[in-house]
DNA sequence: GTACTCCTGAGACTGAGTCTCAATATAGAT
DNA sequence: ATCTATATTGAGACTCAGTCTCAGGAGTAC
């Protein structure tokens, strides 16, 4: 790859906004208002979030901005590689803001299907290996979701005792 | 690990009644008529299915069997590990036939933010790191979903395109 | 067979996410 | 700065997956 085509691959931080008016621009959008708010609410704060949170912060510091809005904001965002969305069994889905920005890191979760725990993971070598199976595609990666349910130490416990007594 | 204890560890192909019997034993729950007739009909076939696709086929084979108990019996054989539950962005979650049963493999999924196009790929490497991981988090892995979204071929061309020419 | 519980079905219910459409705001041209 | 074409918004109705309730039915142990 070119070193200097990467260097704009990658946004810097803090220039989630004209990445964004770029991706736009580029479907023949527009940037408004709502639009920039939703960004900027997104980039001011960390962590998970749900678009039902943003409704909320937004009636909060009274700013009106519809549902509907949200979810069409979100969608766009996805699109342009900026936010990525997670989901989890059983629940709506969660954003965040995606990684892909420098000088961040991520993580990819472990799921216990009997308790519902959630562990966090990175390893580095299984994205190594997931960026040769894109190329392979002919598919650039903007976001993954990797999940591995199964059953931690206590729950694994029980239901491999229950297992392996009768078969 | 115990080779011997893995050998008892994976289910024979065929073996799916006893192993769901004895999960739902091992928790004081009882193997009835609808949850045998689920468990055929999800192991009589391959591939990806929807909880209503079960509804449907069970409803033309003139046995009514409610949409909550098929719910409900497929929690349990996720939870047996004998089921493997899948979600898509913007879908409802899918099921198949877990994977960890002698003689299948299974797969994982690139999926286009932009078009909505799904490829499927399969990668040893990132098996085996996935259960290096787990080993770290005493966790037992009992199935993963692992979706890479980005841009396939043409959606990248043009999406990389409008990020490169502006900064 | 009896009893103790778990299980099921029908349909009401919940909550996430989508759609509609009239009113409004944006980007680009003048 | 103004104008115009058209993308966008908000409110709420709507859809649909999935859950809950509860009265009647059915496994399992003895």
């Amino acid at each position: 790859m070119h070193p200097s085509a990467d260097a704009q691959q990658v946004p810097r931080r803090g220039n989630e906004p004209a990445v964004f008016r770029d991706h736009l621009q580029s479907q023949g959008l527009r940037m408004t208002r709502e639009r920039r708010r939703i960004l900027d609410e997104i980039f001011r704060t960390e962590g998970h979030f749900r678009p039902d949170d943003l409704l909320v912060r937004f009636r909060t510091d009274g700013i009106r901005i519809s549902r509907a809005t949200i979810y069409r904001t979100l969608d766009l965002l996805v699109a342009a590689a900026l936010v990525r969305r997670e989901s989890f069994p059983g629940g709506g889905a969660h954003y965040e803001r995606a990684h892909k920005v420098q000088g961040h890191t991520h993580h990819d979760h472990l799921y216990c299907v009997s308790c519902g725990a959630i562990f966090e993971f990175h390893n580095e070598e299984i994205e190594q290996l997931q960026d040769e199976v894109c190329q392979g595609f002919d598919f650039e990666p903007l976001s993954h979701t990797h999940q591995i349910s199964g059953l931690c130490g206590p729950c694994r416990q029980r239901t491999a005792r229950a297992r392996g007594t009768r078969s």
